[in-house]
DNA sequence: TCCATAATTCCCGAAACGAGATCTTTCATT
DNA sequence: AATGAAAGATCTCGTTTCGGGAATTATGGA
């Protein structure tokens, strides 16, 4: 039994959907599938029932998933007891306001309770900030969007820097235009029938890929917000498009009244400096990998 | 991580060898050598420090190994978790006296903490009795010893049952000629100076392999004893050299004063009928691999 | 009935793995 | 101090496994 498909299945119960569960931890779905039959032939049970296109857990299942949290959970923390120092001081990790909101709950929780003696310093911004911040030794690492590569060459500043840093890919966001309930499906931005588009700040990748996208065939102006609530707002009132991940708008309290349009999935990367990493960017990025895909709520 | 590289932590961690944990766990050193470079180079600490020829735990190699054993035996308790059918009823186990002497306590001890419910039957005999007997359904499953290559096709019947049935290798064990003490050293069978071989009952599988390599160069009558105390009593007093696996010697109160000659490697394997496996089979199948070239005197 | 979506299966190239041979070091013996 | 045996490390090679993409099947919705 190997933890990789312990971290496999917990996707998958949490997702209840092989595909989901294939982006949340960065595979494609057939290997997600292969692994999954491969644990239940070696267990000698079947641990989803396929009904359809739904899975669900079997009976045998829902016992196996509270020994994988289980596992993965010792397993983490095996790793954490063996390193030779203890992390101490302070961390400063940049950040998005968007994986701030739906994805460093869960990390920041369980970093907290195997470090309480690390204190942490989060600064939210841009991913270009961001990026120049880790390069000036102003923060330690931050979770920066990837730009798609079909938009490479437009910031070199922002690219020079990131080639300066290590990186390496932690989440995978399905980035999405959200439209006031009521307007009509869109294929491209020329079927908008709004005022603006609701973005955070200039520097701010996705808003990026959104104007990039919009500009393709028509001409509309950006309205900046200071966060996702008030994006989310101002798209209520009827006259604004809004650009946030799936992620973030799965926390709203709109639950789904709300027209979406898919932009296309961005990875967040993890950057930091090559060698200069403190003590406690290690536990932080051992940490976040093992949170990667998890859905928390399933953790015991 | 994977649970393999584990159960190869744990057995170099017992044996304090990497040859000897590579024999406990049925690889090849260099093997052994591999996994645990790479299990200390994910960890990102060495495990072990080499002084010499002694494989000895560092400190961090020691809080690892706790957390070995917790996740070993967290993902055994997983696996007999998801098992659909609680097993319950009987089990009738044959096995060698030598087995049930060195290997089984650890398991039968764990086997019966998991499943209270089944009444474990244990059957000493001689591996070709016993095989006979799971033939005959007069046993669920056996632990024999494997008759090695050279004496194949020496006993058709024993070999046909064996045909008959599924086997696995879970145990090897070092076959010994055990020597009075002040025995001269021996190279082969004519250099023996005693009067007979003390070994167990006829289709006892080590008693053949005994007789046969001493056939080679003397004639020696075997005496017949019933008990490896008895053979070694028997041995103690001068005249008579004994045959058993290493690992029931080291279980035995004269720690070194014995000469031992070896005769070679004895795979032990578990035997049972083809499509025809109590449930109670399966999770004692299960347990004895995860017990398997353990120490159990490090398992907490 | 047709279409879109999701899971599965099949296949291929790449990476990992295990076994054996060789090399190096260490320890015991004389 | 020299020598031989033994143990661990390293290297290479053949095999297996693994992950990704394309094609296939099945399901649920329009």
């Amino acid at each position: 039994m190997d933890l990789s498909s312990l971290e496999i299945f917990l996707a998958v119960a949490g997702e209840r959907s092989v595909t989901k569960a294939a982006k949340a931890v960065g595979r494609v779905p057939s290997n997600v599938t292969t692994r999954i039959r491969q644990l239940e032939g070696d267990l000698g049970v079947s641990l989803f029932s396929r009904d359809g296109k739904k899975m669900t857990l079997t009976r045998e299942g829902e016992t196996f998933l509270t020994y994988a949290n289980r596992l993965t959970a010792l397993a983490l923390e095996a790793r954490q007891a063996v390193r030779p120092l203890a992390p101490s001081g302070t961390l400063r990790v940049g950040t998005m306001e968007s994986t701030a909101a739906s994805r460093l709950p869960a990390a920041l929780t369980q970093f907290n309770w195997m470090w309480p003696d690390v204190s942490l310093h989060l600064t939210m911004g841009a991913s270009r900030d961001l990026a120049r911040a880790v390069v000036a030794d102003m923060l330690d690492c931050a979770l920066i969007a990837c730009p798609p590569k079909t938009m490479r060459g437009e910031d070199a500043g922002f690219e020079a820097e990131l080639k300066a840093l290590e990186m390496e890919p932690v989440f995978v966001e399905d980035l999405l235009i959200v439209l006031p309930s009521g307007h009509p499906a869109v294929k491209s931005a020329a079927d908008l029938r709004v005022g603006s588009i609701a973005a955070l700040e200039p520097g701010c990748t996705y808003r990026r890929i959104a104007e990039n996208w919009a500009r393709k065939s028509s001409i509309l102006p950006t309205s900046e917000h200071g966060s996702y609530h008030a994006i989310l707002a101002s798209v209520a009132t009827g006259n604004t498009a809004g650009v946030m991940p799936r992620s973030v708008l799965d926390l709203m309290p709109w639950p789904t009244s709300v027209q979406t349009h898919q932009l296309g999935l961005v990875e967040t990367l993890l950057v930091y400096r090559k060698n200069d990493r403190p003590r406690a960017f290690d536990a932080f990025h051992e940490v976040l990998s093992a949170t990667k895909g998890r859905d928390v709520r399933l953790t015991n």
